[in-house]
DNA sequence: CGTAACGTTGAAAAGTTTCAACGGATGTGG
DNA sequence: CCACATCCGTTGAAACTTTTCAACGTTACG
């Protein structure tokens, strides 16, 4: 599948609100433009699917952006609870979360392509680049933000609310409405990205299929009434003021 | 009560680990260095007990640190749902939500002084002071790593550990083990907090006063059995792996 | 084509919430 | 100074949501 493709030829204008999307596209085109320049700064990785490339605890030497594909970022409890802390998708920045170590782990869902940048260079890419700091800024400062929402799904949202709340939030950030959305993770990425089990997931997204609000099919979903899943999100069935 | 006394009478230093603790000071008094140069930078704010003194929506033209007392942020859902984004205490930074609106409301809990900064002034105390623009983006991201560690509580703990783990927080940032904390905060705002029920944290309080690892008291604890406390935080009784 | 991983479905169990009532503390007005 | 109202915290019991356990389909892959 031409992914790079289908990904290049959309519009850069997204039609719901992108309350959720870090746009980083901006702050990519900056970061390649330095490492066009840079011969240290700036590596091209690429990652298979499965593969888990930055772990918890280790030193936190490089910050990198996602070229291409989608990543799942994820913590470990002392037994085997998960928490996936979020998903990244082309043009997303990550790994400035400790200036000593990462505190997640990193999977690949898809062959990913990144750039990699060493927190190292960054004094130099600063004096560089006068708008990067205040852009990294900006960015860290959304994405403060949009986890702060996220605690707002996971301490006071009913399952079906945050079913619907996740897929409005890939519809967002990865296509057109009606279009497909495809589902890189699994029903447990998601479960573990909801605070909930995936036999819950997995239940909710057949009722939703069930009342014709998305379509399902292996690895994908298509939101086939967008105003009732946006109802549902928002909590409409609750009766309270 | 002199509280402001028994405040600024603390040492500096935590003797238990301040991962949740946004070690701000510096950069306070950064600010607050600032402010004594420039005129219409850093004033000087008071708001009473149970006044809430920045609102959801409003355009985000100041960003502040406390400098006394114990500030709620909080957001609200259409219906009467509330969740508490985080409680600030003296040395804490607040307000860089987005550079449009803020996206939370703050509320005082106890009498309050802030030092407020407008937005406006920002480029050009990044001018003043070099090393102000890396130290908010240090601690943007440190706060970021600290709402990403909430998220796992609210996502995959059980309601004793999230009390446990919210009382050894409170013990970290603001007392010393064995000292009696001050819960500026109701039931409520902890419950809003910790994504539970008012009277599930009253059970889980009572169970935890029976069980002799802490005492209570009106409008304040004191951990009597601090490892008993981490342990149950941590999951121990939990049968995995 | 067989195996393993993933997804779905059902039924019982558990944890948490909700509803309801009560006690205590605080503050106000008579 | 006391009575009263209100708010906050606690406790109990029932109800509900979600999880857990278990089994069964399905998909992907060698």
């Amino acid at each position: 599948m031409p992914r790079a493709d289908a990904i290049a030829a959309r519009p850069k204008a997204f039609p719901v609100i992108t309350h959720a999307k870090v746009d980083a596209d901006g702050l990519s085109r900056l970061l390649l433009a330095y490492t066009s320049r840079s011969i240290e700064a700036g590596k091209i990785f690429h990652h298979e699917a499965g593969e888990t490339f930055l772990h918890e605890g280790e030193s936190a030497t490089h910050f990198f952006t996602v070229a291409e594909g989608t990543v799942k970022l994820f913590k470990m409890l002392f037994d085997n609870r998960r928490a996936v802390i979020g998903f990244l998708f082309p043009g997303d920045l990550c790994g400035f979360s400790d200036a000593v170590k990462y505190n997640f782990n990193a999977k690949a869902l898809t062959p990913v392509r990144l750039c990699s940048f060493p927190r190292s260079e960054l004094k130099r890419m600063y004096l560089d680049y006068p708008g990067l700091e205040s852009q990294l800024l900006e960015l860290v400062t959304r994405e403060l933000a949009v986890t702060q929402d996220q605690m707002m799904l996971l301490g006071r949202m009913t399952a079906p609310e945050r079913v619907a709340s996740f897929l409005l939030m890939l519809a967002r950030r990865q296509s057109w409405p009606g279009d497909w959305i495809e589902l890189a993770m699994s029903r447990a990425d998601i479960a573990d990205y909801l605070g909930l089990s995936t036999e819950t997931v997995s239940r909710v997204l057949t009722a939703l299929k069930a009342s014709g609000c998305v379509v399902l099919a292996p690895n994908k979903v298509r939101i086939a009434d967008a105003d009732a899943l946006t109802q549902l999100a928002e909590g409409v069935g609750s009766d309270d003021d």
